[in-house]
RNA sequence: GCGGGUGUAGCUCAGUGGUAGAGCGCCACGUUGCCAACGUGGCUGUCGUGGGUUCGAGCCCCAUCACCCGCUCCA
């Protein structure tokens, strides 16, 4: 499938449009029109009943370790400034790039190391992208090549100091890029901010400077001892949300898939240290089966597993719900959703202050003067099991999920173009559940009470379910015009129908029709739209 | 951020300096008894935006914005 065509379908029939198109539009933005506000509502209503309003507390779920409980939350986009800074979001994603202007290349100014030698009497900092050892190696023969010295000649080169960082180096016109051949190709530190600045109060300046939040979570882990003194709820237990995020993507592209302002679904599922593995288990399995019940095929999904060495610093577990997008190479995914076991790292972070690893364990960042680089709340958002009175600092598992991305995975996933006696239907095999509009009402022809049985039917369904009528042009071309939003039932009012009250029902993917009681519709619907169990 | 391509009606696109077009879609009326029927009529454009050259610019030049492809980046 080309991404053309779906886009195109997008706008043609309402599900996407860009932000601010008449304007020219706004790169990294896009607006949900009629039906896809409708379709994303949907998806982010399953999720809503599937994990949280939907679960039973009470009941043994499905493979899960033991009973829990599942609570929502609905926290603000601007927070206190020092919840970034202690999430490390604020470090993290303040880069200062430079960019070569030979290579064509961007590094971080903090990655780049070099050392600073002379030779044939000019001095010049030779860069690299490695360190230790092999930055030693690398930058050694690549001032041999830069002074046009053979191997046997390295004793003409002198260095003056061991590998040092970039940030050291005031005269870039002396740097020899990573891999440039000729010196000063670096442009000056640029500063990224990755995620959006904003101003509190009317009157604010620079020290009024807020963020808008890179991610949900943290709104859960500041609100965790909120929710836990006014719920009752007992860990294990879940705390999920749904609502926007904004980061300054260096590069959007790709459709919505990687936009400046998004929308996600997020769980912080907070356990016992003990429980911890089990519970990553549980939703790293379970939330692939998500995907799958609302219809991703299994060949286009993937559930990744992320190699140690991928791993953040803090994670003992991360995998990745990724799909095969056709904008994308073949062979290769993107990320619909992460489960990350994320251990204490969030909760004693804004307990204690910003952490870093420090071998194996997870120490507050100092500065130069000892104390905390960012200072945490002080506050003690360790658990008490009153009934083992043991008290603790609960383990994370996070399912975060985007519901942008999962809209667009939906959308390529449903579009289809089939030969039907000749002619290319286009057709968007949405499921049932997701689908914008469930059901499609037709009077088979505008005359003989028709018209009359047809709109009561809808205006009865219509109460209940996301039902669209339409009598315009033949009934062909009705069908095809619903087949092409993905409306998974035709229901047609026709000359029968005025004799013995039954109607045709028809399926949007087999196009096979059956009649049945106009009585039953509304029971029939409700079977269809049912759903799965998880 | 770099290089290449594209931007004209709701959609797909034609239009190489001289009166803005086609197909599809959409709307109305008639017709129409189950898979994009037919007839008649109708709506639709700051030619992405801003500036320049020219008697005259959709077309040439400059800038800018957006989208696509390839690099780059992606906590």
């Amino acid at each position: 499938m080309e991404m053309e065509k779906l886009v195109s379908l997008c706008k043609r029939r309402g599900f996407l449009f860009q932000s601010s198109e008449i304007y020219g539009g706004l790169n990294g933005f896009w607006d949900y029109g009629p039906l896809g506000v409708e379709l994303k509502r949907n998806i982010k209503e399953a999720w809503w009943r599937d994990m949280v309003s939907g679960h039973n507390e009470l009941v043994l779920a499905e493979e899960a370790p033991s009973l829990f409980h599942m609570v929502g939350l609905d926290s603000s986009i601007i927070m206190h400034p020092q919840v970034w800074k202690c999430s490390g979001h604020y470090d993290l994603f303040h880069d200062f790039m430079v960019d070569c202007k030979e290579s064509k290349k961007r590094y971080r100014h903090d990655q780049i190391r070099g050392r600073w030698v002379t030779s044939r009497g000019a001095e010049i900092f030779v860069a690299t992208q490695v360190g230790g050892e092999e930055g030693d190696k690398e930058t050694e023969q690549r001032a041999l090549k830069y002074f046009n010295l053979r191997s046997k000649q390295a004793e003409e080169l002198a260095w003056n100091g061991p590998l040092v960082s970039l940030t050291t180096v005031a005269d870039f016109s002396k740097v020899l890029a990573p891999e440039a051949k000729t010196l000063g190709t670096l442009t000056a530190p640029r500063e990224f901010n990755l995620m959006f600045k904003t101003i509190v109060g009317a009157l604010g300046g620079e020290e009024d400077a807020a963020f808008l939040r890179p991610e949900t979570a943290q709104g859960i882990f500041v609100n965790f001892k909120n929710v836990v003194d006014s719920s009752r709820v007992k860990i294990p237990f879940g705390i999920a949300q749904v609502g926007k995020s904004f980061r300054n993507e260096i590069t959007p592209r790709n459709f919505t898939f990687r936009s400046r302002e998004f929308e996600q679904m997020e769980i912080e599922f907070f356990c016992h240290p003990a429980d911890s593995p089990k519970w990553y288990q549980y939703w790293r399995d379970r939330r692939f089966r998500w995907y799958l019940q609302l219809g991703l095929a299994s060949s286009r999904l993937r559930l990744r597993d992320h190699d140690k060495d991928e791993l953040s610093h803090y994670s003992c577990g991360t995998a990745d719900i990724e799909y095969a997008f056709p904008f994308l190479p073949p062979g290769e995914f993107g990320e619909l959703e992460g489960i990350a076991h994320r251990g204490d790292f969030d909760l004693r972070s804004h307990m204690e202050g910003k952490l870093v690893r420090q071998g194996e364990q997870l120490v507050v960042e100092s500065d130069e003067h000892g104390k905390p680089r960012h200072r945490g709340s002080g506050k003690d958002l360790k658990y008490f099991n009153d009934q083992t009175r043991e008290r603790f600092i609960p383990h994370v598992i996070e399912p975060s999920a985007g519901a942008d991305r999962g809209t667009l995975a939906f959308l390529c996933e449903a579009y289809q173009e089939e030969q039907v006696e000749g002619e290319t239907r286009l057709v968007m095999k949405f499921h049932p559940r997701i689908a914008p509009v469930k059901a499609a009402i037709f009077p088979l022809v505008n005359r003989d009470g028709m018209p009359e049985k047809a709109q009561a039917l809808y205006g009865e369904l219509k109460k209940e379910f996301a039902v669209f009528f339409d009598d315009g042009g033949a009934i062909g071309r009705r069908y095809r015009r619903q087949d092409e939003i993905g409306t998974p039932v035709g229901i047609t009012i026709d000359g029968q129908t005025l004799q013995d009250s039954t109607v045709t029902w028809r399926d949007r993917d087999t196009l096979q029709q059956k009649r049945l009681p106009i009585s039953q519709v509304k029971e029939e619907l409700r079977a269809f739209l049912a759903p799965a169990q998880s």
